[in-house]
DNA sequence: GTGAAAGCGCTAACAC
DNA sequence: GTGTTAGCGCTTTCAC
């Protein structure tokens, strides 16, 4: 519990000044090599380490980064800072993270008490415009991630539409018919999956039945399980807001004793590690979740640097379709098929 | 990028001192209405938000503690965060977190950088006790996770003997005679459990043979795994470091064409939420992840707080053994052995 | 090369 | 009740 010791404890061991022992940390300023051999020595004995905040106060940087994720709990968001921790740590930042997820109510504190310890941030967030644009007026450079910003400023996510596109066209390709999503309508992503999903099956002529998931968690789609296969009108492949809702699923159908894929197929997205440990592995789309935080993290300290010419558009990363176990092509003598079922090719 | 109003913008504004608007603010006096009612109104209009930087700075508080991770791809590790993070929002702090997996080298470093942004931090690490030693004395209350702590620091744990002597125990009733040890010698929970491991088969005169994988990861159990299934004394059990291992040993035994568990029984620790979703699911041993980090940051709490008199020892949290699939009671009559075998009962 | 002095934005005595 | 003032630990002109 002994007292830090200050720059003046320091100057002081050293007889020198204070400016003298700053620049020389600072590497501002070459000294005589007595002098220097004196500060470091001062230095080494008092185990000094500047104080981060009161260099912060004056110089207006940190050299930390902050990253707001919803829920640490979803792989994909750990990747995601992964990656931006990579990138951030090759370039001098340190990387600061807060999970909003455990309370939504002092989101709006949680990212005011961060943004002022960092130098800029990446955001995911589920806030709604008009609150988020207080957060971009404090004047630090942010990244949105996971959304399309307003205005100027940058953001990246995933294709969604594409990503549920793909997976759509997979799904009819392999003969399935009434397809279900499990959406979480709060996240901001759902909308351009659905929209993704919906067309693509469209132009087979198909619709897509909507459930609504409490939330994008694992306990979620189990949940909703039962009630989308012991509906009157099962489906015969699932496609879900993401990995973790699939793998709820596919937990609770085998409690239900629904065998996947012979009964039902089912397709997750994010590609989560634990996707490929399931039984039966997980068809997926990757979104490249590092990748997608190595990228936010660069537009973001590009931004920072101020050098380059500030990039404000939306950063797409594409999908990519992970056939794995979880779906299959449907057998085309269908199983309940009442009557006459027009020809179903292949 | 409109710069920042200040205390003193906003005195001027309201026509106060900052003294006053400074106490406003924090609440630390009350006034006159028609003075609170104009400060108010300034903060409002320049919507002013106070630099906790330069509070932090006089008060030597900064409403954040800081939390020190090893992998936050770990769910487990997650988990401990999910439940700092609860405790420490309910006690009004911030938690931030950082992961020191990417970059060992500059571990002290960024430890350093964000003990000086905190009030106090729950430490989770592989470091040597001389350099933690160090940062021991910085003066920053600190909580040791999953480790013993030296002298008079608080630390905080699962009691990995006793964890792994649950699951020697488990085996040897299952029938299991020959158990193999997946470890990680780097991390510090290993040692124990390899003794609880070793010390729960020597009372049944049984030797446990130990592997080493080059981390505590999906990826190193996958590795690992064809060493040990075509090795010519191949195990009939094997307990791994963690869930993640085993997960991985999991997935490579399938690609083996080795089925779990007929061929052979595995048994992970920690109990991550996805090994209740792996083929079979994953017998293992709860380490109760989130009261992990609840207990560890109400130790941390108490010590910050400095009213209760401090905790010094080592807390230890009780394991609980998950009994899933991917164990089972081993046939008596078993598979090659050769000549007379002692009778087994059941 | 080196040091003195003026703050960064704020809080905490202490006056009025 | 309200304002004055002295710093927190540091960086940064600007003289010497």
């Amino acid at each position: 519990m002994k007292k830090k010791p200050t720059i003046r404890d320091v100057a002081a061991r050293a007889g020198v000044s204070i400016a003298t022992v700053s620049k020389f940390i600072n590497s501002t300023q070459r000294f005589t090599s007595a002098v220097e051999r004196k500060v470091q020595a001062a230095i080494d004995e008092l185990q000094y380490h500047s104080n981060p905040l009161a260099r912060s106060m004056i110089t207006g940087k940190t050299g930390a980064v902050g990253v707001v994720i919803l829920d640490i709990g979803n792989p994909h968001f750990t990747n995601v800072v992964k990656g931006a921790n990579r990138v951030a740590l090759e370039h001098g930042y340190n990387l600061l993270f807060v999970d909003t997820d455990e309370n939504q109510s002092r989101e709006e504190e949680l990212l005011d008490a961060l943004s002022r310890r960092v130098d800029g941030l990446i955001v995911s967030t589920r806030m709604p415009e008009e609150q988020l644009d207080r957060l971009l007026a404090s004047g630090k450079p942010v990244v949105l991630s996971g959304r399309v910003a307003p205005k100027g400023v940058p953001s990246i996510g995933i294709d969604a539409h594409a990503a549920a596109y793909m997976i759509g066209e997979l799904l009819v390709k392999q003969g399935h018919r009434k397809i279900a999503y499990l959406g979480f309508a709060p996240a901001r992503p759902d909308t351009e999956r659905y929209r993704g999903l919906s067309e693509s099956l469209a132009e087979h002529g198909l619709e897509v039945t909507r459930y609504e998931v409490g939330g994008p968690t694992i306990v979620e789609g189990e949940r909703i399980c039962s009630a989308v296969l012991l509906s009157k009108d099962k489906p015969d492949a699932i496609v879900c807001y993401n990995d973790m809702v699939a793998i709820g699923f596919m937990g609770g159908a085998k409690a239900l004793g629904v065998s996947i894929p012979e009964d039902i197929s089912i397709v997750g997205i994010d590609n989560i590690p634990f996707g490929r440990f399931t039984s039966p592995a997980l068809t997926t789309v990757d979104v490249q979740s590092e990748r997608l935080g190595e990228e936010g993290m660069r537009l973001l300290l590009r931004q920072i640097a101020g050098d380059a010419p500030p990039v404000t558009g939306h950063v797409a990363i594409e999908p990519r379709l992970v056939m794995r176990d979880s779906t299959r092509i449907r057998p085309p003598a269908a199983v309940a098929a009442p009557a006459k079922v027009k020809g179903r090719a292949r």
